[in-house]
DNA sequence: TCATAATATATGATTATCCGTATATTAATA
DNA sequence: TATTAATATACGGATAATCATATATTATGA
């Protein structure tokens, strides 16, 4: 991952605010994300694809599950950075409103914390 | 600035590279960063523009210069994002083919470094 | 006032990004 | 095996980004 493709990452609405999540999450499964935003499976599901392909998240999958997170090997320079995206938008009523929707589940899926 | 636009500034090479420029050397004319990327003035011109609407830097007019400089007015959240911006793009060779090719610049206009 | 240097902006073309919709894939379960 | 849930991808269209080129603006100095 590039300095210009991690920065990509966090450019767009959608993208900003699924990171901040998963920093705060640690690990959420796809359907989990699309609910938190309110927005379609295949938007959100693309713009996963898209920073799992830069490198700034992974998946694993669980079942009929997919779960992603920040990714476990990032570059030394990214760290800092990461660190502090959460406390950008945490303020924001679109992640506030996301993580109220989040908690609000019904259905969750469980998850395997053992790895 | 929203953290979009913010991420939006560092989201394009030539943006990137001229924003961890003016963090090194604290402000620079749009002559001195067009010889430093070695790009062309309308390109820098145009990028230097979208980043002072969105609030990241600000000009000021020094006789026939125009000298950048991050903005002294920038969000609380920003701060320690852009403060490990740098220390992405450092040990890059455009950084540094960019810092070379300002140092060995002749005819830099003077600074009034008074404001 | 004329010429020049520095900078900004306009224009049109190209390319990239983003999205909704439809469909394919994978896994679980009846 | 048929169905359903979760996820991924393909496609086409709309919008936005980027660029090279040309030109406008502003300040300086002869």
């Amino acid at each position: 991952m590039t300095p210009v493709q991690f920065f990509k990452c966090l450019s767009d609405d959608t993208r900003l605010h699924c990171v901040a999540l998963l920093q705060k999450e640690g690990k959420l499964c796809v359907c989990e994300l699309t609910s938190a935003m309110a927005l379609s499976q295949p938007k959100i599901s693309r713009h996963l694809a898209l920073m799992r392909q830069y490198g700034l998240l992974q998946d694993s999958r669980e079942g009929q599950w997919v779960f992603y997170q920040i990714s476990t090997a990032l570059p030394d320079w990214s760290k800092p950075l990461l660190e502090n995206v959460l406390n950008a938008v945490e303020q924001s009523d679109v992640f506030k409103n996301a993580q109220q929707r989040l908690h609000h589940m019904d259905n969750r899926p469980e998850k395997v914390l053992c790895d």
